[in-house]
DNA sequence: TAGCGTTATGTTTTTAAAAATATAACGCTA
DNA sequence: TAGCGTTATATTTTTAAAAACATAACGCTA
């Protein structure tokens, strides 16, 4: 085949006890629910379950001592989702970081010569 | 939950019109295919099968005019396989990549204050 | 020239991941 | 108080990925 252009690509996400607990799309979802006010929107948008969803935000809520998404169900609307202060900072410091991890990114693709 | 130690985590490829051409593992099957010269045994040493081997060997070689990974059958031992000097141009490439990637992840993973 | 160990390749089977389906609980609203 | 839309959760079904299996080709070596 051709020697077309290469290019550096990565992914970074967070672990805790070297198990993945958050990572780009996580923090997607979670910006849409905090958008949407709602689990089950965030998840038609991202086009996945709610079932997929409802256990990522489970899992995310899993890693801390209290919840950083919080939901209740019943009530105007049928039922919402918040995300606290703490996770607000979380999506902060991710996208921070990502922006950075991108720059790298930039900056090493260049590096080949083959 | 508690919360624990949060480390930063990533990974890192090369992609060729966007599809993933090599990452860590394909790189550490050509290491071993030039310490062996052989694709079975780097095949049995990563627990992977041949072909599975053999499919990633010849995956990375279609992105090149001239093969990086060089291999004949038959013959003494029943064949063999080298690295050609374009491939161990794109391991060292690798490696240099993945070490500054390494540092990065370091310097960035104390950048949490949830 | 028969056999060996490897490369090369297609097919089948198994396993794991994802998606789909089902259902209960809940608290507002009309 | 019946209904609505959502959260919460378990189970089943489907799909995709991985593994396993099978077989031919090849060129040395004995």
């Amino acid at each position: 085949m051709k020697q077309a252009a290469f290019t550096l690509n990565g992914r970074i996400w967070i672990d805790v006890d070297g198990e993945k607990m958050l990572g780009h799309g996580r923090v997607e979802l979670m910006e849409r629910i905090q958008a949407s006010g709602s689990i089950r929107q965030a998840a038609l948008q991202m086009k996945m379950s709610y079932k997929q969803a409802w256990d990522l935000v489970n899992h995310i809520n899993s890693h801390f001592e209290s919840p950083v998404i919080i939901s209740q169900r019943g009530g105007k609307g049928g039922g919402s989702a918040v995300i606290t202060a703490e996770g607000q900072k979380l999506i902060q410091q991710f996208h921070h970081l990502q922006q950075k991890f991108n720059l790298f990114l930039r900056e090493n693709s260049g590096s080949f010569s083959f």
